[in-house]
DNA sequence: ACAAAATCTTAACGAATACTTTACGTTTGT
DNA sequence: ACAAACGTAAAGTATTCGTTAAGATTTTGT
């Protein structure tokens, strides 16, 4: 993860360096405006970190200028409470998101990984897998094993939002309501929809991704996927 | 776009509805926190919007107890400008937000897209831990010392609120009010749900992470944790 | 526009799981 | 030593789940 680092700070950034570096981040720091333009421009980052009161040039007005000359690089601000106001400015310039100072590390690492997951799955939609279950957003195709399988509808919606928060477990009301929203149907046509996802996809095969957990929800996520 | 208001002044909810309905919000509306706090257990939010000043309880006390009992719905905080204090402090940092009255509507909607959208992105929370036991709430996955563990809903919701208040001695009347709300059993079903949490993640191990304080309620900790 | 096909909803039932209640012996604080 | 609080076990009740099937509704093909 290469991250560039606008900040003139000099306390904050070699935190940052003491923090980021050890989960795998390569940092680039500059202090000050011109010289984080310069980097920005010539490198390519995942991620810019950006400090909004900075010398030499607003930190705004820097993030308007990367845009204006073609680059995307998800901005994360960093801002003063007393500058909060200016959040709405830094999301009409085309930021991403802003961390409000003082914060905690572990939450901007948190929001940058969150970044540049939404700006990567922005610029090319990758097809979402769940061990050998395959899921193409795009085509709404479905397969497991190399094996085509063909879902009605609704289940296939189920599918698309329990492997997109694989391996979360999503309660049955989620379910129902990113499904029906307010018009839910009386009976809980949930588990007819999803006994017919559990047989397109779980049935014909060995090991089983669609488990139940009793009195919560529905989780997709393969046998021994323990994260962290 | 699903939304809570809690809100006592009927002015301001009215002008939510029609400013808002129109844009495809979904709103309920609550008029005290004691509803708002049922209808957010109750129900699946896209976010909450919560007025600082409500009769019945603190709103800020109505959040905590939200994210005590694992709700993570986006939160923004309505408040006038006297009330914008240092309590806030740690508060917009997460999940959340706030907005000083009095706000434009536009600002409104613009905050609660910017909420939103962030806390989809970054669903993934951070594993819980006492010791050598973890508390997973988006697998629910339950494990100590390597071997996982399996907990039927009840003890899995006494488990998730004890380690999340750790090393605190929560009481057993705040026990029983955060798992049933206000209709709780005819019997104290409390010890015997908590014999089964502790049969599942204390029996089996060498050190007893769960103490019991006597007349007061019930601790989770590790052995040497005693005060701090 | 019509019929056929696919899909959705509702209902029902046995099985598995979870919850509450009751009872009783033990521990704790005074 | 006593009463209240606690731990434990067992039994009965209630809920949730997977599955099947039938009828209603929508979509598709012609």
């Amino acid at each position: 993860m290469y991250a560039l680092v606008i900040e003139d700070n000099p306390d904050l950034v070699a935190n940052l360096y003491d923090f980021l570096e050890p989960k795998g981040y390569v940092l680039d720091a500059a202090y000050d405006a011109r010289t984080g333009y310069q980097y920005a421009q010539d490198k390519e980052y995942d991620v810019i970190v950006l400090d909004l009161t900075l010398p030499g040039m607003d930190g705004l007005e820097l993030c308007r200028r990367l845009r204006d000359s073609g680059n995307t690089t998800p901005v994360l601000i960093l801002t003063a409470r007393d500058t909060l106001n200016a959040k709405l400015e830094g999301f009409a310039a085309g930021t991403d998101d802003y961390l409000v100072k003082p914060f905690a590390l572990q939450e901007l690492d948190a929001r940058i990984r969150a970044l540049v997951r939404r700006a990567r799955g922005e610029q090319r939609r990758e097809p979402l897998r769940v061990a050998d279950l395959m899921f193409d957003p795009d085509t709404l195709r479905v397969e497991r094993a190399g094996k085509s399988i063909s879902l009605p509808p609704i289940p296939m919606k189920m599918l698309a939002l329990l492997i997109r928060q694989s391996p979360r477990v999503v309660p049955k009301r989620e379910l129902e309501r990113r499904i029906w929203g307010n018009e839910r149907p009386d009976s809980d046509a949930l588990r007819t929809h999803l006994h017919v996802l559990r047989s397109a996809i779980d049935k014909p095969f060995e090991t089983h991704l669609l488990r139940t957990v009793h009195g919560m929800g529905y989780q997709l996520a393969a046998p021994d996927d323990s994260q962290d």
